[in-house]
DNA sequence: GTTGACATTGACGTCGACGTCAACTTAGCT
DNA sequence: AGCTAAGTTGACGTCGACGTCAATGTCAAC
C-alpha cells in the first residue's frame, strides 16, 4: 500500500498534461496490454459513457494510478483500441483472392467475389458488435475517433470503386455508372443493413440477409444474377 | 431574486424522483416549448455529452431550477426532442403521390417515385443533420431512444416493403426476391450514403448523389432504368 | 549487494454538474 | 380586493469521477 503520504495538489485543468508514451519495459507492455483488454470488456459491458476508469484498472487487476501511466484519460484508451481493432479487421478482410473463384463467366467470377466480400464482412461485424456500436458513439463528439473512422471507410470504400471501374473497363458495368458514388452507396448498403441487424434488431436470418445483399448488389450494377 | 434560504436537502439519487407532467397553463406550455427551443439549439452546438441543463435554461432565458418543473433530466429533453422531431419528419415524408407522375410505363412512374422519395429523404435529412447525429449518437445508450429509434425505421422500412411487394404483383420485380430484406438494404443504403455524406463529409454533390441513388435502387429492383 | 531507472500504489484535493426547495411572482377566479 | 394554484427563481448541499504524486516495490546491470 502507499504511504499515506500528504494528497498531491490537483491541478485546475484535467488532461493536458504529458502524453504518456509508449512502456520502453517487457512488463510495461504486458501491462498496457492487460488495460487494453480490460478496458473492451468494461466498454463492450457499460457502453462508453458509463465506463469507469477505475472499473478498468479493477478489472485489469492495477490501482487505479497504473491507469494514468499508460493512457492519458478513458477517451485515450478507446482511440487506442479503436485503431488495434480496426488494423485487425481490415487485415482479416484482405484476405481478397485467397478462396479460388469458381470457373465461370468474368460476370459469374465478379458476383462471387461480391458473395465471399459481403460474408467475409457480416463475420468480422459481428465478432465485433459491441465495439462497432460504441465505435458508432463516440465518432459524434471525438474528432480523432472521426477521423479513424472516416480512414477506414475510404480504404473500404476506395477498394469497392477500383472493383466496379474494373468491371466497367471489362464492359461488364455501364460506364457512365458514377463509380465513386455507387461504392459509397453499396458500402453503406452492407454496412447500414448489417449494422441495423446486429446492433439494433438482432433477430435475423444471416444467411437470407447475405444472399438478398449479393443480390442486390449485383443486379445494381447490371450483372446478371443467375445464369 | 429567490430569498436567501437554506439551502434544499439534496437526495441521495438524482433524476429518481416524480416525473414531471405536461404544463397545464398556456403560460407553462409556452415555457415548456422555449425550452425544447434551446435544448436543440445547445445539443446541437455542444453535442448531447457536452451540453449542460444549465446552458440550456440559460439559452431559454429562465433560471436552472424551471427546467425541471418540466423535464426530469438531460436525457429526458433529449427524448422529448428526438420525439418531437420524428414526428415532424413523417408527417413531412407522408405528402406521398403529392407531385404528379409523368405519364409513362409503370416501371417508369415507380422510378420517378423513388427518385421523389431519395429527393425527399435527402432534404428533410438536411434540415436536421445535427440531431440526426445526435440520434446516432445517444441511441447507442438510451433504451428508451433506441425504441424509438427502430419504430422510426420500422415505419419506413415498411412503406418501402409495401412499394415492393406491390411492384412484384404487377410483375414488374422478380416475385422471388425477399421484400423484407430487400427493402431494409435499400433503406440503408440510402440512409447510409446520406449520413455520411451530410454527418461525416459534408463535401458532396447532392445531384450526383441522389441520381446514382436512385439508380442504384432501381436496377437493384430490375426496374429498366433509361427508356 | 547496491544502485537507479522504471513501474506501481491508493489516498487525496478539486471541480463541475446535478437536482432540490423555500421563498416569491403571476394570473385567473370569485 | 383577496385568494389560491401554478409557475419561477437561484443559492446550496451533495456526489461521483478525475488526475496527481509521494512513497514504495521491482529487477536487470554492474
Amino acid at each position: 500500500m502507499p504511504r499515506p503520504s500528504a494528497a498531491g495538489p490537483p491541478p485546475g485543468d484535467a488532461g493536458t498534461s504529458a502524453p504518456p508514451a509508449l512502456p520502453t519495459t517487457e512488463r510495461g507492455r504486458r501491462m498496457r496490454a492487460r488495460l487494453l483488454v480490460a478496458a473492451r470488456e468494461v466498454f463492450e459491458r457499460d457502453g462508453f459513457l458509463e465506463a469507469r476508469v477505475t472499473d478498468i484498472s479493477a478489472a485489469a487487476g492495477v490501482a487505479h494510478g497504473s491507469f494514468y501511466t499508460y493512457f492519458g484519460s478513458k477517451t485515450a484508451v478507446f482511440r487506442a483500441l479503436v485503431a488495434e481493432t480496426m488494423d485487425d479487421l481490415y487485415a482479416s478482410m484482405s484476405t481478397r483472392g485467397e478462396t479460388g473463384p469458381p470457373d465461370g463467366s468474368p460476370a459469374e467470377v465478379a458476383v462471387h467475389r461480391i458473395d465471399q466480400a459481403n460474408r467475409r464482412f457480416v463475420a468480422m461485424y459481428r465478432q465485433n458488435t459491441a465495439l462497432m456500436a460504441l465505435f458508432e458513439q463516440v465518432t459524434t463528439f471525438d474528432p480523432e475517433v472521426r477521423a479513424q473512422r472516416q480512414a477506414a471507410r475510404e480504404r473500404n470504400v476506395g477498394r469497392v470503386r477500383h472493383s466496379i471501374e474494373q468491371l466497367q473497363r471489362d464492359g461488364l458495368v455501364a460506364a457512365d455508372l458514377d463509380a465513386e458514388y455507387a461504392a459509397h452507396a453499396l458500402v453503406a448498403m452492407v454496412n447500414g443493413a448489417v449494422h441495423y441487424w446486429l446492433v439494433l434488431d438482432g433477430d435475423f436470418e444471416e444467411e437470407r440477409l447475405v444472399a438478398t445483399l449479393t443480390r442486390l448488389w449485383a443486379q445494381a450494377l447490371g450483372l446478371p444474377v443467375h445464369a
